[in-house]
RNA sequence: CGGGGCGUAGCGCAGUCUGGCUAGCGCGCUUGGUUUGGGACCAAGAGGUCGAGAGUUCGAAUCUCUCCGCCCCGACCA
């Protein structure tokens, strides 16, 4: 057999290694439809282990789950100027409401809309509309909605979770009364989304917000967190937009102040998608496949019966169930241990490998020679395949939590330590140039003062890098441009991205 | 949409240049047996409109044209 499950490595074909992992892992296929993916059991049971704990946190800063509809007139598209520019490229149109059979036996598109309905891309224009609606008074407000749902982007180029043209996300849309109430919802939920990233997915993100040119279309300001991926390309994992007054005013969301007079809302849009999974994918996996941190893994420990004859069978299934009965009423992360036997009859090698590669984060094998010594055999995702420890069986359900703690962190420590060391504080354009230099083993995130000004856009096309955020955190750190000299107050970080 | 690569069984591929027996191989799958603490072995078997359509030909996986899809690199994006 190879060396690693996946074929190629990392370092022979990164964008290949990653199609294979999400195969490896039975995450998602390809579907017939351009662009489209079938997200498989297991990576569908990733993505509800997000959501449950997203959800958890939105409705912990005080929002709740609303649904509107998929399709979105025409004309309420076209109400925000930039935000038309921004999304006119890549919306699928509805034109035709029936299909009538052809005399050649197919299907043809008929009953003309009066008014093509855009497939939504993203949400603002319809939940504005309704806001407008809704919102009459300071005493409406806020308004703290967010919904679940699916979203199409006729992207040109996909890339199985990290870009598809259907994805899943949610999308959060408040409107507030004041300025200050909008700007603090925008920071507070970029703050969530750092959270979950950090704790729950161990990705370690730098928040800051967007530059111009990078900016959600008809937002104020936007702001992300950007991790880094394995290959040292950035990934934007969430985006918090600030929206000013520019959708109230095209749509009219208005509510009468204390005092009597008509004032626009403060309105914010903030998601996260099914790339997380892509996220998590590149920022954990080996060359054996998938690595899930145990947050949000679906199973966080497998248990594996090793037995040949009947008897054998029965008294190491009778172990493993009151094992799995321990583990679920242990908790870890404020939930029961997500425990599973795999009694399935197929070969030990095979079935290890599996899980290997499917990323689950603890492995116990209980055979007879465990029963007779009162031990399980316990095999880590972080560690090596065959790196294995015997604990005492009477000790391994209560050292369960420390141990997917210990994984979590690791996790988390092993990315950092990997962005940290990829990263660099540069100071001149020369620095930049040599630091995106496409010898291997270079790039990364690059540190560096830079203004806003298309001089430095100039300079950064051709690397194909681009400003990916202002990292916000920490005091400011005045310095000049490395391109044109002029002073800005902090460094941005600079790096190719996906 | 531009440049490059590819499309043959579930997966990975050979065969295509130079048209010709019934389209092959490895893995996987099914059944039986031997095995079993880390990707087993033996045997038998199932599984293909060779990406689609049109054309050339006595004959097309193979030649020609058109189309579709996938991957990589650009332009665009969560």
């Amino acid at each position: 057999m190879p060396e690693h499950a996946i074929s190629p490595t990392r370092v022979q074909d990164y964008p290949e290694w990653y199609q294979q992992v999400v195969k490896a892992a039975d995450l998602a296929e390809q579907s017939p439809v351009r662009g489209c993916m079938v997200i498989k059991p297991h990576g569908y049971a990733v993505w509800e282990r997000m959501q449950g704990i997203l959800d958890g946190m939105f409705k912990a800063t005080g929002h709740q789950n609303a649904y509107f509809p998929l399709f979105i007139p025409l004309s309420y598209l076209e109400k925000e100027a930039e935000h038309v520019e921004g999304f006119a490229k890549e919306c699928a149109v509805v034109t035709h409401h029936r299909l009538e059979l052809g005399p050649d036996g197919r299907l043809i598109p008929t009953g003309k809309l009066e008014e093509p309905l855009v497939v939504r891309p993203t949400s603002e224009t319809i939940i504005g509309a309704m806001y407008a609606k809704w919102i009459q008074s300071w005493r409406d407000l806020p308004v703290l909605i967010n919904q679940w749902a699916n979203v199409v982007r006729w992207e040109m180029r996909p890339r199985v979770f990290l870009r598809t043209a259907e994805f899943l996300w949610q999308e959060g849309h408040t409107a507030h009364a004041t300025r200050e109430e909008a700007v603090e919802e925008t920071l507070r939920m970029l703050d969530v989304y750092a959270t979950f990233a950090e704790r729950d997915l161990a990705m370690p993100v730098i928040k800051g917000p967007k530059t111009a040119g990078e900016r959600f279309p008809g937002a104020v300001d936007t702001y992300s967190i950007e991790a880094m991926m394995q290959d040292g390309k950035a990934l934007q994992a969430g985006t918090s937009h600030f929206l000013g007054q520019n959708f109230a005013k095209a749509q009219e969301i208005k509510f009468a102040g204390q005092s009597g007079q008509e004032e626009y809302c403060w309105t914010t849009s903030w998601g996260v998608s099914t790339r997380l999974i892509g996220a998590v994918i590149m920022t954990h996996s080996d060359d054996d496949g998938l690595v899930l941190p145990p947050r949000i893994a679906p199973t966080q420990v497998v248990i594996l019966p090793i037995h040949r004859t009947d008897e054998e069978r029965t008294a190491v299934l009778d172990a493993c169930r009151v094992l799995e009965r321990e583990l679920a009423a242990t908790t870890y992360a404020h939930e029961p241990v997500r425990a599973k036997i795999d009694a399935r009859d197929m070969r030990g090698g095979d079935k290890v490998w599996q899980h290997v590669k499917q990323g689950v984060p603890v492995r116990v094998e209980i055979g007879p020679r465990d029963l007779a010594s009162g031990a399980v055999s316990v095999t880590r995702r972080d560690r090596p395949p065959k790196e294995r420890t015997s604990v005492p069986l009477a000790q391994f359900a209560t050292e369960v939590p420390q141990l997917l703690g210990e994984i979590q962190q690791g996790l988390f420590e092993k990315a950092r330590a990997f962005r940290d060391a990829k990263s660099a504080r540069l100071a001149t354009q020369a620095d930049i140039l040599d630091f995106f230099a496409e010898a291997a083993g270079k790039g990364g995130f690059a540190h560096v003062h830079v203004a806003d000004d298309p001089a430095v856009t100039a300079l950064l096309d051709p690397l194909k890098v681009t400003v990916r955020c202002i990292p916000m955190e920490g005091p400011d750190e005045p310095g000049n441009c490395a391109v044109t000299g002029r002073p800005v107050p902090r460094a941005s970080v600079l790096a190719r991205s996906y």
